[in-house]
DNA sequence: CTGTTAGCGCGTTCAA
DNA sequence: TTGAACGCGCTAACAG
């Protein structure tokens, strides 16, 4: 079937090929009733632009990136649907391209870049770190949601922003939760890649927090799951590992809601109670946390303040009526039932 | 800053712009030695070719699209990662979009055929009915997964596939389960659209098992959950009305986990028991259902064979080596610590 | 093996 | 208000 263009359109209208395209970009100036004969032979035919050719002329476009990292996973939804709402307000395309694991997402997002006619970029989790030589390639604005402020040694914090809660602080907030109940025997459950992230940071707070209280940290106490931290079933397997070597801990802390409903499964399954005999916190506040049971306690994440904020300032930016800036959102402690007194 | 482009990577390397591109696009018919120089070049000034350019011009172009409904739905986080493994293994690149609830999956298909080359299409979720008179613009294999066979009624089931569970059968499976461990008064969550679905096809099953069965059907028993059937707080809002209507029942049955989920939660804070003082079941065989407390009753898909096949058949749509099918795929009914007789 | 050139489909001049 | 012509950046066909 032959493609069907712009310039069929304009035949079969008997008109040129700028008045259909005017028709098709609401340009102001045209005839309205060319413009409607135009509209209806579009219809008859099913024409569908090429955006792809448009893409390469336009010079206009309202568009910003969204750039998630595991876009499957539950965690970004929240914050997603926001932006998408923030997006259509302000009459601007939402472009939302998901990063895989092995990807660089500034990589993507240069390609991206190159592709459609960006206003800005919105990067969602993601690496804590960032080449400087890549990220100044990138000519619109930069917005990093939910990773924190270091992104980059060499590059000026006025170059990008970021939106996020501390990470570091607020894991040490729930640990020192958990000493404050009367634990000291605290394990962790983490992620074994060394690559700088967020999960990293939640792992300092952890120590942090110990130390800070005079606890020696333990390593047989650290545990790594197995790449994904947003797998229950990662979490099933590293608790049931670490129940069966023996090791005695009063608490354990999960740097993910999702590992810790696998954790409440794994003891369930050996017949430790929670929160009775051990007591079991999360990270993120994500749903699942409100409805497992126990309810976990957790420290909720304001992913809707982060998105809000992520969208309103970079639009701020993109208008110019403000620079970078890097905001930091307070995480919230939530006590459900998960977690009790030693 | 000035777009640097493929006529400037030429005459820094003093050759011609096809040569460039052809060190671009893995020709074989160039000089190790030039391509190499060329790379160089490439990598120094960080040149990125422009997609809209190269799409517009591709003729070969081995490209699948995904488009998901509900992108941000972890049901299908398995499919897609089988999906994008398949498509790498085929040297096949692949194409992830997500549709709003809100549009048109087959109108955002029409549009991504015009603007990449695809050689075929593959649906995940989304309505179980189309235009027979969009679908037939769509020039290239379409593959409906999870989706049932009835897609249109005008259209030929010889110009699509579909790869699926059959959703009223396994769902009257799920009912009959239940009805067969002695329950009479089985409440359904459902769905309330009226928009024709995959839910609409499981409240079905589940009407049918009982009629079958002779147990009146009682609309007081049929509840609608408030749009989103995957969130558990719909799950959990819904069964607590249901609960506080006073209305008896001795089962539950979610039409998915994720509602379950909610209701399991719903009926801890209420203080009934499940399963003693009331069975729950789910749908789907999600991740959640083996890690909840208790349990999930559920009605697995097999996502994976799903995933897996309708790769396998659209790739043999492509190269002409079948035409279109439909293949169903038989659900398994996983039996957990949510149901107990009656 | 390489360079030149003709479009891909569209938006945007510019002149009418 | 409209149409003709140009070129966005690239790939493919052709000629060398």
């Amino acid at each position: 079937m032959a493609e069907i263009t712009i310039v069929e359109i304009a035949k079969r209208c008997g008109v040129g090929v700028s008045t259909v395209s005017r028709a098709l970009n609401n340009h102001t100036d045209i005839n309205p009733e060319t413009k409607k004969r135009i509209m209806e032979v579009i219809k008859e035919t099913g024409y569908i632009p090429n955006n792809s050719a448009r893409n390469l002329k336009r010079t206009d476009a309202k568009c910003i990136a969204v750039l998630v990292k595991g876009i499957t996973n539950p965690f970004f939804t929240p914050m997603i649907e926001i932006a998408e709402a923030e997006a259509e307000e302000r009459k601007y395309a939402l472009v939302l391209r998901h990063v895989e694991a092995y990807e660089d997402e500034v990589d993507v997002a240069l390609e991206l870049e190159k592709e459609k006619r960006l206003r800005g970029i919105i990067f969602m989790g993601g690496s804590s770190k960032h080449s400087s030589h890549k990220l100044k390639q990138l000519n619109v604005p930069v917005v990093f949601a939910t990773v924190g402020s270091d992104i980059s040694e060499k590059l000026s914090k006025n170059s990008y922003s970021t939106v996020s809660v501390d990470d570091k602080l607020e894991s040490r907030k729930m640990t020192e939760y958990l000493i404050g109940l009367g634990h000291k025997r605290i394990a962790i459950l983490s992620e074994g890649s060394d690559k700088p992230s967020i999960v990293k940071q939640r792992l300092e707070g952890y120590v942090e927090a110990l130390e800070a209280n005079g606890i020696k940290v333990d390593e047989k106490l650290i545990r790594y799951v197995d790449r994904r931290i947003y797998s229950m079933e990662n979490g099933y397997k590293t608790t049931k590992a670490l129940i069966d070597s023996g090791e005695e801990f009063t608490a354990l802390y999960c740097i993910s809601d999702v590992l810790a409903v696998g954790a409440l499964r794994a003891f369930a399954d050996a017949g430790i109670r929670v929160p009775e005999d051990v007591s079991v916190a999360g990270f993120d506040g994500q749903d699942i946390s409100r409805f497992c049971v126990p309810r976990l306690t957790t420290l909720r994440q304001p992913l809707e303040d982060i998105s809000r904020e992520t969208m309103k300032l970079i639009f701020n930016i993109i208008d110019e009526e403000s620079g970078h800036k890097h905001i930091v959102f307070p995480g919230e402690l939530i006590v459900g039932e998960s977690t009790a007194k030693r």
